[in-house]
Order: C-alpha cells, then sequence, then structure tokens
DNA sequence: CCGGGCATATGGATTTGTTCTAAATTCTGG
DNA sequence: CCAGAATTTAGAACAAATCCATATGCCCGG
C-alpha cells in the first residue's frame, strides 16, 4: 500500500516524541524532514533531503531544510559529515561509527565503530571540551581494480 | 635583513628539486607557492596562499594558486584538510598526523600521530585502496570555562 | 473566543569559495 | 627561429549555503 503523502512510512507520533525528547518543537516541516531522514539510516545531502521531501508537492523550503538540519545537527539527531568539498552529508545514523569515502564517485559508506580502536587523546587547549571524534578513510578505485 | 621579494626565506634550488623529486615541472609560480608553503609546516586556505603570494604585488593569478594547491594535494606534497563547511585547509605538514578543530574560532591544530592508534581496517568493497585514514576531532570552547 | 507577541517558515536575492573558459604567455624540441 | 604543448591568466560562471524581510502559525492572557 501507498504511504501517505510525506509520512515515509513512519509513524507521526513516535517521530514527534522523538523531536520532543530533543528539546525540538515539532512543528509540521520538521515532522516531515524528521520522517524522512529517520526512515532508514542514510547519508543525505540538503538538496537530497530537498529533493525527497518536495518530490510530490512543495511542502517545505530550502531555507527551511538548512535551518532544520542545523538544528538536528546541534541537537545530536544527525551526524554532519565534511568529507567532500562540494556538498555537506547529513548522516541519520547517529551511533557511534566512521565513515568510508570513495573518491570516484562520492560515494559514503559507514564503517562500524569496532572496526577501530582509538586509543589516548590529543592534548586540548584549554577550556575546550571534545565534542566528537571521527575517523574517516578515504579510498579509490584501484588503477587496474575491479571494473566500475 | 629583508628577504627578496616572494622567497619567504626559502631557498629556490632546495624547493625546485623538492618540485621535481614529485614529478612537477618547477614553474615560476610553483616554486614561488611551494617557498611559501613550506617554509614551515602549517594550515592555509587557498584565499590565504592568495593573499599572501602576491602581498607586495601580483604574482600568482587566483585559478593558478588553485591549480597548483591541486596539483601539489594530487603528488602528496600537501594534504587538503576538509573540517569547515566554509573553505578547505590546505597543511604543508605531510607527516603522518591528525587535526583538532575548534568550530569556534575556526582553528586547526595538529596532532601528533601517535597520539591515537588506529588499528585494524575496514572491509573494503573490491577493487578499492585507502588513499589515507585521517582522525578529526572537534572541540569547542567550554560554555563556563576559560575566557576566549 | 479574540488579539498580541514570538518563534518559525518562506522565496528570492545574495554571498562566497571554487571551477570553467577562452585567450595569452611561456616553455621545449627540432 | 618555429610549431606544438603546457601553463597561466582574468573574468565569467557556478552552486552550496546564507541572509533578509515578510508572512505564517502557535501559544498565552484576557
Amino acid at each position: 500500500m501507498k504511504a501517505l503523502s510525506g509520512s515515509f512510512g513512519l509513524d507521526r507520533r513516535a517521530v514527534t516524541e522523538r523531536l520532543q525528547a530533543h528539546g525540538i518543537k515539532p512543528t509540521r516541516q520538521r515532522v516531515l524532514l524528521a520522517q524522512f531522514l529517520f526512515q532508514r539510516p542514510q547519508h543525505v545531502t540538503a538538496d537530497g533531503v530537498f529533493a525527497a521531501v518536495n518530490a510530490e508537492r512543495d511542502l517545505v523550503s530550502k531555507a527551511t531544510v538548512y535551518n532544520t538540519l542545523h538544528l538536528f545537527v546541534q541537537q545530536g539527531l544527525v551526524r554532519e559529515v565534511l568529507v567532500d568539498r562540494e556538498r555537506a552529508f547529513y548522516d541519520s545514523n547517529t551511533s557511534a561509527h566512521h565513515h568510508l569515502f570513495c573518491e570516484d564517485d562520492s560515494q559514503l559508506t559507514d564503517v562500524p565503530g569496532d572496526v577501530f580502536e582509538v586509543r589516548g587523546s590529543p592534548q586540548l587547549p584549554d577550556g575546550v571540551e571534545v565534542i566528537g571524534t571521527e575517523v574517516i578513510v578515504r579510498v579509490r578505485r584501484r588503477p587496474g581494480g575491479a571494473a566500475g
């Protein structure tokens, strides 16, 4: 059966509560974006979110997409991943993990958090706190390797 | 004594050889950029390089700054560090190390390579090779911490 | 139920780092 | 000295992200 327009198969109530749990007022637009983002763990660009959410008809403006993504990042609902000069990725998977980025096709892949063992910590300047530690593995297709 | 215009206190011959060792034809502009970049390990933006190199008089165009930085990255002379949506950093320190980025003042700091122990490696897709693994520690000033 | 006030949303213009383009300049080999 | 290739250049073009001024919606007091 076809999901209701813009629900992305995710219960509105559950999403609403999730937002509220993070201190976010669940407006129509925010709920819709959250429904899209959390339907499954994924890496999306702001533009991708904008396109997906407005696929059937205009529901959320570009400015609001950016505002909301920033808000979600700030409140720890999604992670911003900067690997590409062109665009930022937003990762709806909040569990501890790292990333693998292929420079040839700009594909971003998750790496389970336990694959790496990051131990020790750098000497921090005075009065700063660590927000997060991320590991990025950059790869490219091997020149003579398997066909793309 | 004042250094010759645009030499940045670095011997032209040594820099030239360094470029050639990396298969780069040492043109006037490339040597100048290299002299600036390698006078000391540093993190600079493309714009910063452009400004520094043209401080006294126009010597290198913006397009060439970008072309050259990309070339240097490609040939492993400098590292591109993507931590900020606003601008890319170029790191003239090529030794194994990681980075610490303060989101409040956009300051990028080196973290010695041995501070972290990154072990294990992710399952790679077929036919890809690892270009590099980087660890980025994001920090912010602690709200009630030392004055800024 | 009504109205004031504040947070939120919006479209469009703007900004800004980067890339592109087409032409000029500089090298290289013959 | 010439032809061809590589490099450099100025400025136009581009696109992601931000800004702005306005409109909308929501909550609360009366």
